[in-house]
DNA sequence: CAACTCCTTCACAAATCGATAAACAAACGT
DNA sequence: ACGTTTGTTTATCGATTTGTGAAGGAGTTG
């Protein structure tokens, strides 16, 4: 099955290589320009060190066994100022040296040999793992409950919600933290803004005509919780509803 | 012998393994609790799907070949509302497969046969890197009874407790000190704040409370002791119960 | 300007919580 | 064994918190 596009490797990545054997360097070299990627080569501890220093790379490939510093100390070095991902690679597949290399901060492992298309794999997920840190959804969903927040719109089981702005607000507040309870502190700075105080209270207005809105369907009305003394609490679940039981049975195997 | 010495919970995690085969899932539950993490299975995919939108653990071990729905697709699936760290885990090497299963949205791929204390590295340096900044221990767990405390919320075996914020507050306070006794003076402290005094019976009124909510379970009542002429001991064991009876799945099945 | 929406404020009802008291039971020291 | 101290349980009442409805004003749109 094809794939239309790949947003991973649509952009290019600095990629800072650590390893000493010029044969390996050089397939990998070429094989991550071919992907589009910014490739640079240090072929020992001490200058991958200053290399990453001096060009931030957006992830580290790094041999376990190098000359003068083992790897394991470049990694907890790097570890301690740079956080884009670094993935170990070495020839052991001792589990003990798996174990350590991770120990060590390493954020993924792969024991040469290797299938090139694998590396690059593993590379893009931990790209995608450490950059796509929180893009701020614009649909929540939770059930019957979709909310697009570009649109400014919320609909029930293909039902419009009729919400006004602040109701609105508070409702992705609340949907946000889904599960854990908002104080009404919390919820007066994300809808009304951070230096603006009024009246608690209005909060308790605002979260019963949500309510109104989400009574009448099945379990809407338990929806939005209040946990007396503390503040109120989204409980529905995030996610759309997972598809019926019966129906397809598909991809199953042996 | 083991005491309840530690009340960090900072290295339990809540892990739901979704995995057809109980002889693999009896041995990962074994291991991983012996960790200290907190686990539940889930037998399929659409199993999985519930239970993690339930629960919301803090990492998914996924199979990738399920009955009735692939692996991947459930990962694609909860790739679009759960920020948690998802670990493929497969009996085929093809490269193909990892590809697709990194490419899906997994944040690691582990190919069957594993070694367990590779795939524990793996687990702690995945949630090391998505929760790094999250040293505070939200959830306590002391056999059935977890305590999310940003949710507010005291869980007995799957069924919610009723708490008022004093008890609530008492309760986590005495979870917190595991093992030791409270005097009634630290208590008020936790629960009623630094300056405010009050007749210390009312610790006894709210333990009394507590442990009506825990009646009914078994061990529920013991709990929380009575140390004549000091205070309270919380007397649970930290850390989830001992998956010892049974080999299925704990998830819930509504 | 008129109609409309939205936000705030208020008042009252309902629900929940917490402090106190008091009666009862258990544990402890002598 | 006895009385004293400490813990348990229940009840009650006031205080606090929250739900509900409505009114009025500010702001916006046509």
């Amino acid at each position: 099955m094809q794939l239309t596009t790949n947003p991973t490797t649509a952009t290019s990545y600095r990629i800072l290589i650590i390893e000493d054997d010029p044969t390996l360097t050089t397939t990998l070299r070429y094989s991550l320009h071919k992907q589009g990627h910014h490739v640079t080569v240090a072929s020992d501890g001490l200058e991958g060190i200053k290399v990453a220093r001096s060009t931030r790379p957006d992830i580290i490939l790094l041999d376990l066994m190098l000359p003068n510093i083992d790897g394991r100390e470049v990694c907890r070095y790097l570890r301690g100022w740079l956080d884009s991902p670094i993935l170990m690679l070495t020839a052991l597949g001792r589990e003990e040296d798996v174990i350590a290399g991770l120990e060590v901060g390493a954020d993924d492992y792969v024991t040469k040999p290797f299938r090139m298309n694998e590396l690059i794999a593993r590379i893009n997920a931990l790209i995608r793992r450490t950059r796509s840190q929180k893009p701020e959804a614009d649909t929540l969903i939770a059930g019957d409950l979709m909310v697009r927040i570009s649109e400014h719109r919320a609909m029930f089981a293909d039902r419009e919600l009729r919400l006004a702005p602040k109701e609105f607000q508070i409702l992705i507040a609340l949907m946000r933290r889904a599960g854990k309870v908002c104080t009404r502190a919390e919820l007066m700075k994300e809808a009304w803004g951070e230096g603006i105080v009024v009246d608690p209270r209005n909060v308790d207005v605002h979260v019963r005509l949500i309510r109104a809105q989400l009574e009448g369907e099945p379990d809407g009305s338990w929806l939005i919780q209040t946990v007396h003394g503390v503040g109120y609490r989204f409980s529905g679940e995030l996610g759309p509803n997972p598809p019926a039981e019966d129906a397809n049975a598909e991809g199953n195997t042996n």
